[in-house]
DNA sequence: CGAGAACTTTGATCCAACGCAAACTTGACT
DNA sequence: AGTCAAGTTTGCGTTGGATCAAAGTTCTCG
């Protein structure tokens, strides 16, 4: 297996004002895996072996019911964590990731968590404000979820998306990983068919443009202003 | 204001295996407070000025929408921190706490959670573990929002009610606060009508005896069965 | 104890979104 | 360039719950 060089992870939030010699110490520990697109990363109910930093491409995390359905938790980006169950005191994965392109990940042992977390105080304190942050995010999805119409919902995962991965483009801001209606749906506790139509008539006023597995924004504001109940009149 | 005395948090999980000697450091910093019932303990958006421990009564925390809409997160109950914001990295409460009966807590200065978390390791990983397990339920929420019907949903609800504070009667198992048909429907997502409604249904069936502010489960295994989709047949 | 506020029940109506079904489009692979 | 799988669109009937409306109950407090 090749080195890790530590240029690969220096400018990453979360081992921010480190050393450069403990970066390499960290590096030292971690394996880099590929993960071909739709392979997974770690499996739902799975014993937590291993925590792991995206280091390029996009990971779904889903939760599956026990009659099969599925909702996706959330997308990782690169530079993100994700796996931590160990730091939430799990043993298993809450949680199925899986590529939704080509990755590339960095992975530790899980029972080296702790004592990483103690030699590197930023490193600690950075899971757990990324914890933090995954509570409040996911908070504000259950007030959506309770109190926001389908549309709505629809409009502001879009929204969530193009803030976290967009990429401009002459047309708009893509995402910028392959996504379906059907992902969409898992996103927001609707069904493909109704996010179909909505993009459908969304993009009949010009809000945005989309094709398989694929969607542009084309007019952030207004579909903000729609997102946030104003009805479009286009 | 009265001494406070350690045996107050010593049995409390977060405190768990400390040292009397700093019980007494801990609590010499914390001042107690009496909440009467509908008071709130700290407010939405307001500056993050302390955090808070539970000592006695039950607490519901709520969000509100811009349209004034309310969503109810969680109950705390005694033993449990709330209003960790600091803990989060964050300087406002992202959710009012109302006391939903006459309440005690105890609160220290927010500035002050770096430091404790610091000079006591129990008390700092026992904040992350609460934190941890709080984004946990809050996916298994978002989960069940996006995935059951308003039956299993309330029904689900009333279980975790029940098992976090219920209290055996001869009639079954009293949730230990009041709690109202709107207050449910804040928890489900949904409207005190149709909350009304299940109730009704379910009490005809034997499932549950309900009141004003009041509900009693009766046969939780059945009520189970049906927030995992079995139909009743009673 | 009487009046009013707060909470709950129940009925009637309506509609957003689901479920089902079938056709259509796009890309991948041979 | 042809076939097939995967993804998408669209139409239509159905329905779970919301909404609207009104009456009934149970507390509280002067």
């Amino acid at each position: 297996m090749s080195r890790l060089d530590r240029s690969l992870i220096a400018g990453m939030p979360i081992f921010q004002g480190m050393a450069p010699a403990d970066l390499d110490r960290i590096l030292q520990k971690a394996r880099s895996l590929r993960i071909a697109k739709d392979q997974t990363v770690f499996e739902q109910e799975g014993e937590a072996h291993s925590f792991f930093l995206l280091l390029d491409g996009h990971v779904r995390v889903v939760k599956t019911t026990p009659d099969g359905q599925q909702v996706i938790v959330r997308y990782i980006s690169p530079g993100e964590l994700m796996g931590i169950a160990h730091a939430l005191g799990r043993t298993t994965y809450p949680a199925s990731a899986v590529a939704a392109v080509d990755c590339v990940v960095l992975a530790w042992p899980g029972n080296l968590w702790p004592e990483m977390a103690a030699s590197f105080p930023n490193f600690g304190s950075g899971t757990y404000r990324t914890v933090g942050a995954r509570l409040q995010e996911t908070q504000a999805r259950v007030v959506e979820l309770a109190t926001e119409q389908v549309e709505q919902r629809v409009a502001h995962a879009l929204l969530r998306l193009v803030k976290q991965t967009g990429r401009k483009t002459e047309e708009g801001i893509l995402i910028d990983f392959p996504i379906s209606r059907q992902d969409i749906a898992e996103m927001t506790g609707t069904t493909l068919h109704t996010v179909s139509r909505l993009l459908t008539a969304w993009e009949e006023k010009g809000l945005v443009k989309s094709g398989r597995q694929k969607v542009t924004v084309v007019e952030p504001h207004r579909l903000f202003a729609l997102a946030e109940g104003q009805a479009d009149k286009g």
